[in-house]
RNA sequence: GGCCCUGUCGUCUAGUGGCCUAGGACGGUGCCCUCUCACGGCAUAAACCCGGGUUCGAAUCCCGGCAGGGUCACCA
């Protein structure tokens, strides 16, 4: 049987970067396999969920080139593939549940529970408002065992029924996990409000969905737990599971929006990353291939497994995320960088920069000296202007009387190249250097500051195609004069 | 705090009882290449959390500590 797997994000912010390769996982094991890769958007939470959010989580994908074959825009099968539009299956499986004695009406009110578990909490001296959820405190209602049905709010909880021992599954990354099963409690199942939760409606939707594997972070082991006694009240086969670890931000603490900008998908494509560069580099934050670092797209798809998913979390490292970017930026297709590169120089003002000849070439030329494609972007930009500012330290070094005399054999070399064209231009250098018997040095330099304005650029062939042969020749001119 | 997961160089990891004198990558250091800056190449420092077992033999298996992370909602 094909495997069908999910993404299902909660629509309260952007893309998040660990998110991103939960989606990347399961794509990945979709693809490799002939599967079917599903988005579900998991919006229960009225409070945090918005439109914009669902756009950016969306937008993240796509530029991850995560494609969905299942979800949002494109439907499927089992549709709908957002949960606020389905609340109707919720409380139809869950008057299922209350018929069949799995569940139960609680009348109890939101305060009162907390007001339960506030006592429990103080009752082990916690007073701390955030820490009242660490007291372990178990929710007994008292409407467990009636079948009342009274008028006013209530929520449907689930009965968990007493047994003794433990009982857990399998997962494909981490092998058995188990859990006591006093350990769980009355969990809701609906809201007030007829809203599920997250235990509840995952679980309706992944089965009504026809998910055969459910892979997300670690975050959600004890999760399943739950998940997996509302799989049995209801008599439906469970998916396998496989949780992924958590990735870690430089400061060891996990990575969260609010503390690490480096959480944002987007950031990174604003940074001038490559989303195959990201995406390479998340991949092997949790996952590896004995001992390769680097993989296309296509390689990640035909080696991707759950069973090589790593078990311990991963500390976000930028360096290696730039090592890894500047990799790509120079294995990429030119023309693939080159239209990534162009907005980032029309945003760095080279408004009449296009998708043209001489921007491959600033590519070629940059790739190897650039981070980021943000970076490359700004080293491009003199090579677009007219006329340059000579660095007066630079032209006091270089372009002394005898570089000027140099300069000017140059000029009068390149004046005669025919075609303007890096093959042509380089041996500038060395005819002038065995002509004259001068160090290259002396000789490439006055015409890199001539050309630049700088001591910095690439090879002189490179730079001075680059220009062009007006652009050129015009700043020797003016150099010279 | 209860429960769950995890523990190899600074970081990501390879390693599934002898192939390990523990390998690779990023970062560090040194050298080479060289018209500048880069790219690249070569070399080098750097780790099996601690303690007990099991075994002829343990980074690998077991137990106990310790440490890190996660989770305990009418969030997901």
């Amino acid at each position: 049987m094909k495997p069908r797997v999910r993404f299902a994000p909660s629509p309260t912010g952007y893309l998040h970067i660990g998110g991103a390769r939960t989606a990347l996982f399961n794509w990945l094991y979709a693809r490799r396999h002939g599967g079917t890769f599903i988005l579900r958007i998991e919006d229960t939470d009225q409070e945090r969920s918005t439109p914009e959010s669902v756009q950016a989580i969306l937008d993240g994908l796509k530029w991850l080139e995560i494609d969905w074959d299942e979800g949002p825009g494109v439907g499927g099968p089992f549709p709908p593939y957002t949960q606020m539009e389905k609340l109707g299956r919720y409380t139809q499986v869950a008057q299922q549940l209350i018929d069949t004695g799995w569940a139960y009406r609680d009348y109890t009110t939101e305060e009162e529970v907390a007001a339960a578990r506030r006592a429990f909490a103080q009752s082990k001296g916690i007073t701390d408002e955030k820490e009242l959820r660490s007291a372990g405190f178990k929710f007994t209602s008292p409407w467990r065992d009636k079948r009342d049905v009274k008028d006013g709010p209530f929520v449907v909880r689930f009965k968990m029924p007493a047994r003794e021992g433990t009982f857990g599954f399998e997962d494909m990354v981490l092998g058995r996990i188990t859990k006591p099963f006093e350990d769980l409690d009355d969990f809701v199942l609906l809201r007030s409000d007829g809203v599920p939760l997250y235990n509840f409606g995952c679980v309706v939707d992944d089965h009504d969905m026809q998910v055969t594997h459910v892979g997300r972070g670690q975050e959600h082991i004890n999760s399943t737990f739950p998940q997996l006694m509302v799989y049995e009240a209801l008599g439906w086969a469970p998916p396998q599971f496989a949780h992924f670890p958590l990735i870690l931000g430089p400061d060891r603490e996990k990575l969260s929006k609010r503390k690490h900008p480096e959480a944002d998908v987007m950031r990174h494509k604003q940074n001038g990353v490559l989303p195959h560069a990201l995406s390479n580099f998340v991949m092997r934050l949790g996952w590896s291939h004995g001992n390769d670092e680097l993989f296309t797209r296509q390689q990640l798809i035909e080696l991707f497994d759950f069973k090589d998913v790593g078990h311990s979390s991963g500390v976000w490292n930028p360096d290696k995320l730039s090592a890894t970017n500047e990799h790509w930026l120079k294995q990429s297709p030119v023309d693939d960088v080159a239209a990534r590169l162009l907005p980032f120089l029309h945003s760095a003002g080279v408004v009449s920069a296009s998708l043209d000849d001489k921007l491959k070439k600033g590519v070629v030329c940059f790739r190897e000296r650039s981070k980021t494609l943000v970076e490359m972007a700004e080293k491009l930009v003199p090579y677009y202007a007219h006329g340059v500012t000579l660095d007066p330290a630079a032209a006091a070094k270089h372009l002394t009387a005898d570089g000027k005399v140099m300069l000017g054999k140059a000029r009068e070399f390149l004046q005669g190249v025919s075609t303007w064209t890096q093959p042509n231009l380089e041996p500038v250098v060395d005819t002038l250097a065995s002509a004259t018997g001068a160090k290259k040095g002396a000789i490439a330099q006055p015409i890199r500051v001539a050309a630049t304005g700088g001591t910095v650029s690439p090879g002189i062939g490179d730079t001075l195609e680059l220009l062009g042969r007006e652009e050129a020749l015009y700043r020797i001119d003016l150099a010279l004069k």
